[in-house]
This record gives structure tokens, sequence and C-alpha cells, in this order.
DNA sequence: AGCCAGGTCTGCG
DNA sequence: CGCAGACATGGC
């Protein structure tokens, strides 16, 4: 049990870079959060500029976090219009985390058309059915399930996961990583366009998932995510859809992808995050 | 009941 | 290449 003091210049809003959509295994409880990293239970809690932790150490939760990132300054790069700047604003700091690779290419598999709390579930229950059970401290608090582990079972026993066809995808894809340990490495050492063919490569990975594999998973923060909701909010605000467009096409993503990593530069994806978790604004909707 | 969700895959022209 | 439909599941 400890703390860190966050630095008046590098805030973090806690609460909210848990809950926004990026990670999926944290619960709020009272005024804590509790969730598993890497294998450990992880609590934390924010008061004010101090962030209260048991279970990492201070630097492994700085790193965590990324604390070492000037938000502020990121902020600034990113803030070139008052669509953008009202996202920002919505969501002071709101940090991208780092995140383990593995845990995001499956969690980002099962994201593909369906609710953040159905995500949530998934990766409950995949873990509570193929991870391994965590000592201490005490509870029903499962690791998040290894590739072999996820490769093993045939898929009748995934079925208990209730993944609908994401099934057949997440047990290829953890098949190949199984086979294959050292593959996640290499990609992590690929530059930008080279790691997102190889994601691309693999079962139940599109366009949208490897860009969230990026940017999560391997903090690559020029990856843009277009899902429907950056669609709709990037039509509405900066790009007009094409004429007659109907349905969505991957051609019309792959266009509001190359405005957003242009226009927004560098840090293409924190400006996509907080566009994203200001959506319900953006687009002058309640329903979240 | 019907539509939608942090899409991807397959099959066709 | 680009497009249309199919696809499991659950919430509203």
């Amino acid at each position: 049990m400890g703390f860190i003091r966050l630095r008046k210049d590098l805030p973090c809003d806690l609460a909210l870079s848990l809950s926004c959509g990026q990670a999926f295994r944290w619960e709020q409880r009272g005024d804590w959060w509790a969730g598993v990293v890497e294998g450990e239970v992880w609590r934390l809690r924010q008061v004010g500029d101090r962030i209260e932790y048991q279970g990492p150490t201070a630097a492994r939760l700085r790193d965590y976090m990324a604390l070492d990132l000037d938000l502020p300054a990121i902020q600034a790069v990113v803030d070139r219009d008052p669509v953008i700047h009202a996202a920002i604003t919505a969501c002071p700091g709101l940090r991208i985390l780092r995140q383990d690779p593995w845990e995001i290419l499956i969690s980002f598999i099962c994201a593909t058309n369906t609710h953040i709390p159905r995500i949530r579930q998934m990766i409950g229950s995949l873990s509570r059915c193929f991870g391994e059970r965590i000592s201490s401290p005490p509870g029903a608090w499962y690791s998040f399930p290894s590739p072999e582990a996820l490769a093993a079972p045939c898929r009748e026993t995934l079925d208990e996961c209730r993944l609908g066809y994401r099934d057949r995808y997440i047990h290829g894809t953890a098949a190949r990583i199984a086979e294959d340990p050292g593959l996640l490495g290499r990609i992590a050492a690929l530059p930008h366009d080279e790691a997102r063919e190889v994601l691309l490569s693999f079962p139940g990975v599109g366009p949208k998932a490897a860009d969230c594999i990026l940017l999560f998973g391997f903090h690559r923060y020029e990856a843009f995510p277009v899902d429907v909701w950056i669609r709709r909010i990037m039509h509405r605000h900066y790009l007009a859809p094409p004429q007659g467009m109907k349905t969505p096409s991957e051609k019309e993503d792959r266009r509001i992808r190359a405005f957003g990593r242009d226009y927004f530069g560098e840090w293409a994806g924190y400006a996509q995050e907080f566009l994203f978790c200001a959506r319900g604004d953006l687009l002058g909707d309640r329903t979240r």
C-alpha cells in the first residue's frame, strides 16, 4: 500500500482512464478500483492529486498510467479546432494506458460489433474459464489466460464464454501466438505499417481492431482507430460523407483514418480517444 | 419485435 | 479492388 502524488503539470484522471473503454478488467467498488494487471490484483484510488495503490510498485503504476508522458503538451499538439478542443475539455486527465499486447489483442477481437459492457463480460468469462486463479488477495480473481490456455480448448469449451462467432477467431489467434511466442515481441519492433500488416493477418483482426491494438497494446500513438462513433463524429464535424453513401464502407473508413492521422499528427491516437470519450457531447446523444 | 453495437469475413463481379 | 450479406449475442 502506497501512494504517488501527481505533479500539477502532469494531470491524470484515474476513473476516467480506467472506465472509458480502453481497458476491460477494472471494477469500481466504492471509490476504489480493482483489476487484474499481468496476473496481479491491483487496487487504486484517486483523491485529488494523490493516487493510492495496492498491488503494483510505484514505478510500475507510473508506467501503466503513462505518467511520464506530458499530457498537456500532447493536448496542445492536437488542439487544432473548436471540436477537438471541446473533446479535450470534456475529458481532462484522460490517459492512454500501457497495457499488455496479448491481452489487448484478444480484447479487441472480442470488441467487434458489440457493446463495451459485453466486451467486459466476455473478457471476464474468458479469464474465469481459462485464466489461473490468483491466491492472494483472497477473492475470485483470475489472470488473463495465456495463449496456450486459449489455444488448447476445443471450441465447445470456448462456447461457455458466449463469444458468439468470435470464438474461432480467438482460438485461431491464440494458436498462432502459442506456436510462435516471440511474434508479439517482433511486432513491437516493426515500423507502424508493417506491424499493422502482421496484426491484420490474425483471424478476427481487421483495420479497426488492428489500430486499437497498435494504440492500446503497442503504444503507437499515431494509430487512429475508426469505429462507428468516430465515423459519425468525423462525418459530422470534419469530413462530409460521400454523396449517396448508404452503408459505411471500408474505403470510407480508410479515408477517415488517413485524414485523422494527417490532421492530428503523431498523437492522432490521443485525439481519437478524446473524441471517442466525448462522443456523447459531440453527437448530442445522451445514450452513452 | 426490430435495430444496434469500439467489425470482420466470405463470396461475387 | 470494391461492394453486399452473413454472422452470435444481448440490451434497449
